[in-house]
DNA sequence: TCGAAAGTTGCATAG
DNA sequence: TCTATGCAACTTTCG
């Protein structure tokens, strides 16, 4: 009985310190054959127990385990396996997780799981669809162009693995962290049924700059809430981590010979598996994939000049061409790593004078990390109740306001040519969202946000769960921007940028032939400009759905209603400082 | 603890 | 065409 206290402790005292631990009164024969055993000399064996094993033998049993146990396996010629699950972080590139997956030169089996969740429960439209299979496409062809290939598995995350970790006689699983709701409850799932196959675990931090945890703890546990604290936080951190080196080529042992026929089951999904019909899609302006993420990236860098200059806020939301490198679908994704967009952002400002946080390039970045560090932390991030930062505003749904809007039907151009070149194209400017979403709550439709975000959920190539919320958010003045009072104007903001509406006649081809004084206000126009521009009002193009003005009016009193009773409840709630009296 | 300062990017108008 | 200012007054952060 003692010898087992000893054992028991010294199990114990390795599991804490992350070591294997071997129940090994339970299945010693399963893990190494008692011939085995005989060749460490010293090892009594008998009754199905181990008995009389002495201390320095068991210190040398359990270093030696993981030798033991690929010994038995060459000797059965099987070898060892290591899958790398792609899930985000669709790259070669400063890709850790990928480099981990080699380090130990197993067999390496990279995988992407078509998990049936996101075609039921997350709302992925036709482009983002197409986006996904070509980079899963560019994927393979460079994982084939060092000697491997992607393994398309069809089924549920937590179905699919404890299969293959059988099939293919895995060790070890490597993958990229990933912080959202959704990825984390399925990977703790897969981790645990990982760890009860003996499969080992390894994930790492690639999607963010920093390891958002840390950022965190920097900030003594709390949730930076603007901008700036989270500026000075990661400037107390330092420069984010260098991109680890792409994955060029891969050992000889890591690949698997024979490789898998093609026509097999593990191959790339086709657009029609996908229930995309591909007459439907328009022409794809932005093809996807790391091949293509890289190349953008390139391209925009040799700009120097501009990239120096640059300052987002100044771009335009209404240029016929992007104003903005359109790299945040291939960041979301992870085609392009953050990090080593960090870098050669911080190699092309070298020794000239450049913009600044948070207006530069470097500041978009910076904004993600933000969105993402607050997602990560926050509860019912993408809702507003039950949501600690959002603050409770009492939106009125109105499907017919919210339908209009979706599909561009408003009656003012600005916003239906921008919902209209979002659903065409999957990609609108930064600031034509900030139209748009201020229109559709704070501004116009006082429509709930959520219902926003989830629109453009779908049709947007870079929908980013926390950048989406965050942002939704922030436009509707419901958590991080309070001048509630600063209202886009769906008239006059479009104009400052594009005052002849050549953005209007591109997507709107029926307002083509109104004058410019008329584009942005066609209602304005008299029967006979109407006429002569072939499109009447009311027939041809909707009325507007509101009046600007008197909407705009009305929603800032709801708004500064919803702000001073989110200050009573927490005034008499105890909490936040206390409620100052009103100037008016 | 509390007051001051600051906060990605508004609009309309006057000069 | 560009810039400054008033509008009305929010929240978070910082010292």
């Amino acid at each position: 009985m003692m010898m087992r206290q000893v054992l028991q402790d010294f199990s114990h005292s390795l599991a804490r310190s992350g070591c294997v631990v071997l129940a090994l009164w339970k299945f010693p024969r399963r893990l190494v054959s008692p011939a085995m055993f005989c060749s460490f000399g010293r090892v009594c064996w008998g009754k199905g127990e181990l008995q009389f094993l002495p201390f320095d033998v068991l210190l040398i049993y359990v270093l030696g385990k993981v030798v033991c146990d690929r010994l038995q396996r060459y000797k059965r010629g099987a070898k060892m396996t290591t899958i790398h699950w792609f899930r985000k972080g669709l790259r070669l590139h400063d890709n850790p997780a990928l480099q981990a997956a080699v380090a130990d030169n197993f067999e390496l089996r990279p995988v992407f799981v078509l998990d049936p969740w996101f075609v039921s429960n997350a709302r992925v439209g036709k482009n983002r669809w197409r986006f996904l299979a070509q980079t899963l496409n560019d994927l393979d062809v460079t994982l084939k162009a060092i000697g491997s290939r992607l393994y398309v598995i069809r089924g549920k995350p937590e179905e699919v693995f404890p299969k293959l970790f059988e099939d293919w006689k895995v060790q070890k699983i490597t993958w990229e962290v990933d912080t959202e709701p959704y990825a984390r409850s399925r990977d703790e799932k897969v981790e645990k049924l990982a760890r009860e196959c003996g499969v080992k675990v390894v994930s790492l931090v690639g999607h963010t700059l920093y390891n958002t945890e840390k950022i965190i703890a920097t900030n003594l546990g709390k949730t930076p809430l603007t901008y700036q604290s989270l500026q000075s936080l990661v400037a107390k951190m330092g420069p984010p981590p260098y991109p680890v080196p792409a994955l060029s080529s891969l050992p000889t042992s890591c690949i698997i010979q024979p490789q898998a026929p093609s026509g097999s089951t593990y191959n790339l999904p086709s657009l029609s598996e996908l229930g995309i019909d591909e007459s439907e899609l328009g022409p794809c302006l932005y093809p996807g994939g790391e091949t293509e993420a890289l190349a953008r990236l390139n391209k925009y860098m040799e700009r120097k000049s501009w990239v120096c200059k640059f300052e987002k806020p100044k771009t335009s939301p209404n240029s016929l061409q992007p104003s903005t490198t359109v790299l945040s679908p291939y960041l979301k994704f992870g085609c392009l790593s953050p990090r080593t967009m960090y870098h050669r952002l911080i190699e092309v400002y070298k020794g000239s004078n450049h913009t600044q946080p948070p207006v530069s390039l470097l500041g978009q970045l910076l904004w993600r990390e933000f969105f993402y560090t607050v997602g990560a932390t926050t509860s019912n991030f993408d809702q507003m109740e039950g949501n600690p930062v959002c603050r409770q505003i009492p939106w009125i749904r109105d499907e017919k306001k919210m339908k209009a809007w979706e599909f561009g039907q408003t009656g003012f151009p600005f916003i239906d040519a921008i919902m209209t070149q979002l659903r065409k194209e999957g990609w609108i400017h930064h600031l034509a969202r900030h139209a748009v979403a201020c229109f559709l709550t704070r501004g116009d439709l006082w429509q709930p946000w959520e219902d926003g975000m989830k629109v453009f959920e779908e049709l947007l190539l870079d929908a980013d769960w926390s950048l989406n919320a965050g942002n939704w958010m922030w436009l509707s003045a419901s958590a991080f921007f309070h001048q509630y009072f600063r209202v886009y104007s769906p008239i006059a903001f479009g104009k400052q940028t594009d005052k002849h509406g050549d953005y209007i006649r591109k997507y709107l081809p029926q307002l083509k032939k109104f004058p410019d004084n008329y584009i942005y206000e066609p209602w304005k126009a008299p029967l006979s400009v109407q006429k002569a521009a072939n499109c009447i009002i009311g027939q041809d193009y909707p009325r507007p759905i509101v009046d600007h003005d008197i909407a705009r009016k009305t929603n800032l009193d709801r708004m500064s209603k919803a702000y001073a009773a989110g200050k009573n409840k927490k005034s008499s709630a105890g909490s936040g400082p206390p409620a100052k009296k009103s100037r008016k």
